[in-house]
DNA sequence: TGTACATCAGTGAACGCGCGTTCACTGATGTAC
DNA sequence: TGTACATCAGTGAACGCGCGTTCACTGATGTAC
């Protein structure tokens, strides 16, 4: 029997609030969300939410928790794509994150705006495990068997990637490269520079001249 | 003639209202401006800030316009700093842009929030001006003599080191960095890593081991 | 020095808007017997 | 297999709020003669 109506029951409610959310920071950034129109967006009522995630920003904070697990899974996939080697691995991540970022410009602001996320713990769980698989890329980069061996030089060394690629991501996202890369395009600028600019950070951090000197990979 | 009431014209309001922006984005950030909140802090009718500046992004736009004049004067004192040597001047300039950021989180922030902001020619240009003094100093770590003498790699470093204090700068200002610094507090961990992050960076881009190999000035 | 007038720099009340959240409710689904 | 009842998953109207902007206005200041 074939219902043309709405069902009263939707079915997987809150899992289409949280896809209509990303498609609308996507859309207009986290400036632009209001918990109505995601609503309005899912075909549902503006209370509807509320059931689901309590408020606004239970809503923003499951989204952004599944931000930081789609981010691990990115960091994990361009951390194997460096095929065992330390340096081809940590740059791997460096691609991985700002492909992320670029992808998903508006997940990603939000995830770095703590005001308006809840401090759950499973946030703070999800954003340390993106968080460690950088901190694992480090110790094998420094040789070291275990993340309990890092010391200050090696903490270090991993604000310095994380800070290279944040900012590079924000800038990119905030179109600051533009002037760069006028004739290329964005996407081009950011294919060729990522690289040897991983490439000399990773030189100077770890000190191994022959360590990262490898050609540069490039991914789509 | 002492006139204890408030004067019909306030004089300097212009001025004003710039400065209530920044204390309001000082306290609450960018997400918590509203320019009633502003005008309130001025003494002065929720109206009157649209005499001066047309519109809420008005205000703002010239808010972050000072801020990048603030910061091109920063980034210059920074420079100098560097007393001659190329590599110290970058790293200078560097520490200046993390110090500005953290001085003035929510001015900061809105400098590169351009969703908020009128393009102004003004804007653009200040933004231009600061931007210019890095290039320059990376210009003279090449040992080039013109800004029209970068290339690619050239821009390059550029965008590294530009991107390196930017990220550095904004996960600082989000508490990433707390955790590394739990018992010392983040100003001090700050002041002990950017140092050593920033000589590294600069070793890596412009390859010269002992370039950057004076001990790092620390500066409150 | 005085007066008329234009311009500047604000006032304050009002507008319509979209927002997050609440509330009593209801339709659908699952479970016990 | 049927029935009673609890629980789940939403509805939709209403609330009060702060917001940006407008408008006709007015008080203060500057200028011409």
């Amino acid at each position: 029997m074939i219902d043309m109506a709405l069902p009263y029951h939707h079915g997987a409610l809150r899992e289409a609030l949280v896809q209509a959310t990303e498609s609308l920071l996507a859309e207009r950034g986290a400036e632009g969300f209001s918990l109505r129109e995601v609503a309005r967006r899912a075909g549902v009522s503006p209370a509807a939410p509320a059931y689901h995630f309590g408020d606004a920003a239970g809503l923003l904070t499951a989204v952004a928790s599944s931000g930081f697990e789609a981010l691990t899974r990115a960091l994990e996939a361009g951390d194997a794509s460096g095929g065992g080697d330390p340096m081809a691995a940590l740059r791997g991540q460096g691609v991985a994150y700002v492909q992320f970022a670029l992808r998903h410009p508006g997940r990603f602001r939000l995830m770095f705006r703590q005001g308006k996320l809840h401090a759950e713990a499973t946030l703070v769980q999800h954003a340390g495990a993106a968080h460690a698989v950088l901190a694992r890329g480090v110790c094998r980069g420094f040789g070291l068997a275990t993340v309990e061996q890092l010391g200050e030089p090696h903490w270090n060394a991993v604000a310095a990637l994380w800070s290279l690629v944040h900012g590079y991501a924000h800038l990119a996202i905030a179109g600051k490269f533009e002037p760069y890369a006028a004739e290329a395009g964005l996407e081009a600028f950011v294919q060729r520079s990522l690289g040897p600019i991983l490439d000399a950070s990773l030189r100077g951090l770890f000190g191994a001249p022959g360590a990262a000197s490898k050609r540069p990979r490039r991914r789509g």
